[in-house]
DNA sequence: GACCAGGCACATC
DNA sequence: GATGTGCATGGT
């Protein structure tokens, strides 16, 4: 694909939306809980678990890494699959102490594609959590792909439908600078534009890509 | 009441 | 290797 065209979507859609100001939290260890909590999770929802774990004075890996999993799934429950998150997050606290002494800084040292690797060895993290916590927790330059980046792509035929993560990742990191600030909001960019256009059902109408190519069918993309 | 949400692991074919 | 399913709350 040629860069051209990724460069022409960013500029309509920060001339359109303007800055989106992610990630949404404060510190390091917010950002990788929040990337674990918002999987197919609405954020709306992670804000309610994230306020429980501040609340419960916990949202430190110390102090989660000795609350139980019943009472850490029990914090988290607005946001969904709360057993499931929790023992994801146990899982992330017990590969960190094991392996990094607990220490959030030891991670911040390893080159990207090392700790996008090591991310990727836990279970519970994803392609997706992998690369979000490389980017917004660690500012790392990698692109993030989500439901909502493949679903833009493959509507307006810039990637193939069956393409998988990694390809539809490279397409990105291929053909732009690698730039961490420019990642950061293309990125947030998409998942704004693809609430807003590019539901499952799509609502075309008003869509700053409205006059690029595109399919208007329903499901799968 | 139906649809949808900033995924992932696992079972089955 | 592709495809299907469970996980769960909460907003529109």
């Amino acid at each position: 694909m040629s860069g051209s065209v990724l460069l022409d979507i960013y500029d309509r859609l920060l001339k359109r939306f303007g800055p989106q100001h992610w990630w949404p939290g404060q510190t390091t260890f917010e950002i990788i809980i929040g990337a674990i909590l918002t999987q197919n999770t609405n954020w709306t929802n992670v804000e309610k678990a994230i306020a429980r774990l501040k609340k419960a004075r916990v949202l430190n890996p110390a102090a989660l890494f000795k609350t139980d999993a019943a009472e850490l799934a029990e914090l988290i429950r607005p946001a969904g699959y709360y057993n499931i998150k929790a023992a994801r997050i146990k899982h992330f606290l017990d590969w960190l102490y094991k392996n990094h002494q607990g220490q959030l800084d030891r991670l911040n040292n390893l080159p990207a594609d090392t700790l996008r690797q090591q991310l990727l060895s836990v279970k519970g993290i994803g392609p997706e959590t992998a690369d979000s916590i490389c980017l917004y927790a660690f500012e790392k330059p990698v692109f993030v792909v989500d439901a909502y980046t493949a679903r833009i792509l493959a509507r307006h035929r810039l990637i193939a439908p069956d393409d998988g993560y990694e390809q539809i990742r490279l397409a990105f990191e291929s053909s732009l600078p690698r730039d961490v600030q420019m990642y950061n909001e293309y990125h947030a960019l998409l998942v704004r534009l693809g609430k807003e256009f590019c539901r499952p059902n799509p609502r075309c109408s008003g869509c700053p890509l409205e006059d690029l190519p595109h399919e208007t069918a329903p499901p799968p993309w």
